[in-house]
RNA sequence: GAGGGCGUAGCUCAGUUAGGUAGAGCAACGGACUUUUAAUCCGUAGGUCCAGGGUUCGAUCCCCUGCGCCCUCACCA
């Protein structure tokens, strides 16, 4: 049984471009401009002969002559199909072409009567026949579950969703830059690692045959960017996957992209400074403005952003005291929080600021003064010894970096992380490699961890993690 | 993992008010048309109504189970 059902008119096409003498997935096709440039600077090519390549993305057929619009990932372009002006043969192949066909076509640039830009075509190219119809030309594919399970005719159907991707790319690339300009250079550290370490997730497990271990897809790269502040990089970042064996909902996909940055002799306070340049970098230069929508919201990038200490938030909003370890049992009973009388104040309320704080801040906005507890990998403020000098930066609800004066203190290091080892044997198992790293002598310096997918997200306005991710993770079906 | 919603033609959706084996638009097919643009006009065809079971004379509709997706919550970033 065959895996598809290609449409039967469109075989039959098929087979009478063959019997004309057609190859239906052509040869190379040079030399094409791309259909944008033939819209905007149709005034200095008018009248003169241009290629284009692309899908047929509609058809209007007029008997002896017919218009097609031919649609790249830049735009869409009439062409004008007329047989005094192909010829018999030609003009007859040009019947057996479809909505969804990739075709390249040559011709005169020039307005129809009606003022439309169109190319009057001369000559033309099949360069792949679709055995199957696209979907219907004006609603197009909507229906969810089909558009990331059919990812490929989402991106062809549905502009926004292309451009959506366009703009992903633009922004990580603006990112590379930005960072490269100021003396970062990128990196690359383990996927596959025998302790996962950086983060509290739980991680995929996986084996290797020929040397017989268990190793783990990374819940971070943090523990090796260290490592190499140790081994003197001293700017540095990746932007990479990492993988958590959690719930998947509209922010979380199993796989998704982090940018870390480690700066040596920096501090979280560096962090800030580097968060506003570039994401309001990022706001201005990609998205072309500094304010930027969000749903209803409308998000102003430009720096300074406002800080707002952790406790101060929940005070305001929860009424709830640093310290006041009874009310934050109660409120996370009234929560329905798993743990609301065993585990930590600290992480109670840390869980209660997700709960109840976090959709709200629009931002951008650094949350700071975290609890050191929660914060096994950031340093202690002096001032103030049981709150880290950490900050979260929000935006539109959602946390999209978090960044520590990283501890560099290896005796200290092994003390928090032996407080962090409970029953949880997969979550947290000590990387005694990267203490010992660290007993070398790693400089103080500042760390950021930036969740690219929800900062596309913010930046381009999507509401799920789904659409700016090609290719999400959905149950498989066949 | 829990709760709610959804699943009908290739696509977007109606519908069966209260159970009697289904409809539109677009797409497709045949025909007319050499400047149309959601082209138009005439005609035709197209469905395991998600799957399995139950109730019933009869189920796409009611009930149960399963599968998938969406939303909310939980875990997490």
């Amino acid at each position: 049984m065959a895996l598809i059902e290609p449409e039967d008119a469109r075989l039959a096409k098929l087979e009478e471009l063959r019997r004309l003498g057609v190859d239906p997935y052509g040869g190379p096709f040079p030399g094409t401009n791309p259909i944008r440039e033939l819209v905007q600077q149709f005034d200095s090519l008018e009248g003169s002969s241009v290629r284009a390549a692309g899908r047929i993305a509609n058809q209007r057929d007029m008997g002896r002559a017919a218009f097609m619009d031919i649609k790249d990932w830049t735009g869409v372009i009439q062409a004008f199909f007329q047989l005094n002006r192909l010829g018999e043969e030609p003009f007859q192949i040009q019947k057996q072409l479809d909505a969804g066909d990739l075709v390249g076509v040559e011709g005169n640039l020039v307005k129809t009567r009606t003022g439309e830009k169109t190319i009057f075509v001369e000559r033309f190219r099949v360069l792949a026949k679709a055995l199957l119809r696209p979907p219907e030309k004006w609603h197009g594919l909507r229906d969810r579950e089909k558009r990331y399970r059919r990812r490929a005719v989402d991106l062809f159907t549905n502009e926004e969703v292309m451009d959506c991707f366009l703009t992903r790319s633009q922004i990580i690339r603006a990112i590379r830059d930005y960072l490269q300009e100021r003396g970062f250079i990128e990196v690359e550290t383990p996927m596959m690692q025998s302790v996962p370490g950086g983060a509290a997730a739980r991680p995929f497990r996986t084996h290797h045959n020929a040397l017989d271990i268990d190793l783990y897809l990374r819940i971070a790269p943090e523990l090796h960017l260290k490592r190499l502040l140790v081994g003197g990089m001293q700017r540095v970042f990746e932007v990479n996957r990492n993988f958590r064996n959690e719930g998947v909902s509209t922010r979380h996909n199993p796989e998704f992209t982090m940018l870390e940055i480690y700066e040596a002799y920096g501090d979280y306070t560096s962090m800030m400074q580097l968060a506003e340049g570039l994401i309001s970098h990022l706001a201005q230069d990609v998205r072309g403005s500094s304010a930027l929508p969000f749903g209803e919201a409308m998000i102003d990038y430009c720096p300074p952003w406002p800080r707002r200490a952790f406790w101060d938030l929940l005070d305001e909003r929860l009424g709830l005291q640093r310290g006041d370890e009874k009310r934050i049992r109660q409120l996370a009973e009234q929560s329905e929080m798993e743990g609301a009388a065993s585990e930590p104040a600290d992480l109670l309320a840390f869980r209660l600021f997700e709960k109840h704080v976090e959709d709200s801040l629009m931002g951008p906005v650094f949350v700071v003064d975290y609890p050191k507890s929660i914060s096994p990998l950031a340093k202690a403020k002096a001032e103030d010894p049981d709150l880290a000098e950490r900050f979260d930066l929000y935006i539109a609800g959602m946390e999209i970096a978090p960044a520590y004066s990283e501890l560099n203190d290896p005796q200290e290091q092994e003390r928090r992380f032996l407080d962090q080892v409970g029953a949880e044997d997969e979550r947290q198992k000590l990387d005694t490699d990267f203490l010992r790293a660290m007993a070398y002598g790693m400089p103080p310096a500042g760390g950021m961890g930036v969740g690219i997918d929800r900062l596309v997200m913010a930046l381009t306005d999507q509401d799920s993690i789904r659409d700016v991710i090609l290719f999400p993770l959905l149950r498989p079906t066949d």
